[in-house]
DNA sequence: AATAAGGGTTCTAGTCACTGGAAGGTCAAG
DNA sequence: CTTGACCTTCCAGTGACTAGAACCCTTATT
């Protein structure tokens, strides 16, 4: 199967394909032409990788759980810890940009909003 | 005033400062050595540039920010769209990241973290 | 046989907002 | 006169792609 088939099977832009052999992540063999060809396991690699990266996951982070999805012999807490790593640091983004968020409603609300200069978001800004 | 009294006060690494002058967010004046020398003006700007970007604005934005700051005649219309602007996007942001806080917690809870292989957030991301 | 469309390939460089490090100049104190 | 703490510039790297250039391969049509 071509690049652009395994495209469209997967949802990942071709530009992503060869991106995720470029760093090793998958290792798609080559016909007499060059091109590359792709496997049903290369689907479920990208496949997954897909989904991993939709959650959030790092590419580190994906090798990793590709390595341990290919591991028969893998113990779910590893698989578990990386997970939890990650929700941990999900929950802390969401609590900074929650904070950004408040401060700022705040200041969107007690702004005028017309052609006035004067305005209390530019003023917190410069403020101490 | 040095660079380096320049980052105690502001809170901003001097790499962060020179690298704002290279953007042109600031144009310190130089000595007869070639180092820079700030005024007050500056540690007013780099302290509104840190507290906009603390609030997630980008660099573009905390340009517009800046040059509203300074215009006497701006009107707060205009700062407030940005703002508003801004806030919706980190709203999107959260959003997301709930989205994926919310499947990861639920594949956490149901992965048994042994030393067994099964694992129901490798089945997940395998899945369709 | 020529050509055009629609694949494929590699390579470089750009994104964003810094950050690290190397190589070297300047200054005040001991 | 040397040490150490400053300062300077410039280059490269971060993460995860993405845009674009320049070129090759295949198939169909003229």
């Amino acid at each position: 199967m071509n690049i652009k088939d395994v495209s469209a099977q997967t949802g990942l832009p071709a530009k992503t394909i060869r991106y995720y052999e470029d760093i090793g992540l998958i290792r798609p063999s080559r016909s007499a032409n060059g091109y590359r060809v792709f496997q049903e396991t290369h689907i479920h690699k990208l496949a997954f990788l897909g989904r991993a990266r939709t959650l959030g996951f790092s590419i580190e982070d994906c090798r990793t759980l590709l390595a341990l999805y290919e591991d028969d012999s893998r113990a779910s807490a590893d698989v578990k810890a990386v997970a939890e790593e990650h929700l941990s640091q999900i929950g802390e983004k969401i609590a900074q940009l929650e904070a950004m968020r408040d401060t700022l409603r705040t200041l969107v609300q007690s702004c005028a909003g017309d052609a006035r200069p004067d305005c209390p978001i530019l003023t917190d800004l410069a403020r101490g």
